[in-house]
DNA sequence: TAGGCCATCTGGTCCT
DNA sequence: AGGACCAGATGGCCTA
């Protein structure tokens, strides 16, 4: 059986996302997001020019079919983008350390929110015990709620997975 | 096919 | 003024 992703070693639980270097992802950003325009570019919420009708003057049919959105909207849009794409690798930093079922699809943001927050209370409950924490989680999953902070992490999403713990 | 999830765009608000 | 943050709208993808 597989080792759940977030595992209870206390001890080398230092989270390394705290570490990791911020500036070169930005700057990976930067690469990525000046040379790239969305992947499913959208209708433009912008007004395009209505092609001329009747008498008016010629189409040039060799103009570029779009002029996109203003200088700054545009800048905007790129920070936006950058800014969410932070978002989401923290995210996906979050997702390594909760505890998942080996088989589990990817958590959505949501998901991994609350059970982070179950998590948390869990692993505070557990160092407010001073107990191992093998022994303090599997006599709670086997005894039940027992205090208010257990009611706090003891929630089904996070007792299930859980109860697929390896610990040896 | 409906619902969930997500990325993106956008305009508003707040902060520096 | 410009950037960060936020929430609403929209459309695409996936799954039950």
């Amino acid at each position: 059986m597989e080792e759940l992703c977030g595992s209870f070693e206390l001890e080398d639980s230092m989270p390394e996302f705290l570490f990791w270097d911020q500036a070169d992802f930005s700057s990976q950003l930067d690469h990525l997001l000046l040379d790239c325009s969305p992947l499913a570019a959208p209708l433009p919420p912008w007004p395009v020019p209505a092609a001329p009708q009747g008498g008016g003057a010629e189409v040039d049919s060799s103009m570029p079919p779009s002029p996109g959105p203003p200088p700054q909207r545009h800048a905007a849009n790129v920070r936006e983008r950058k800014r969410m794409l932070n978002i989401n690798s923290a995210f996906d930093q979050l997702r390594c350390r909760v505890p998942t079922f080996p088989y589990e699809k990817r958590l959505s943001k949501i998901d991994t929110l609350r059970l982070a927050i179950a998590y948390i209370a869990l692993l505070g409950d557990i160092l407010l015990s001073g107990c191992d924490p093998k022994s303090y989680v599997e006599q709670c999953l086997k005894n039940g709620l027992q205090s208010q902070q257990q009611a706090t992490w003891n929630t089904s999403d996070l007792t299930a997975r859980l109860s697929w713990v390896k610990w040896d």
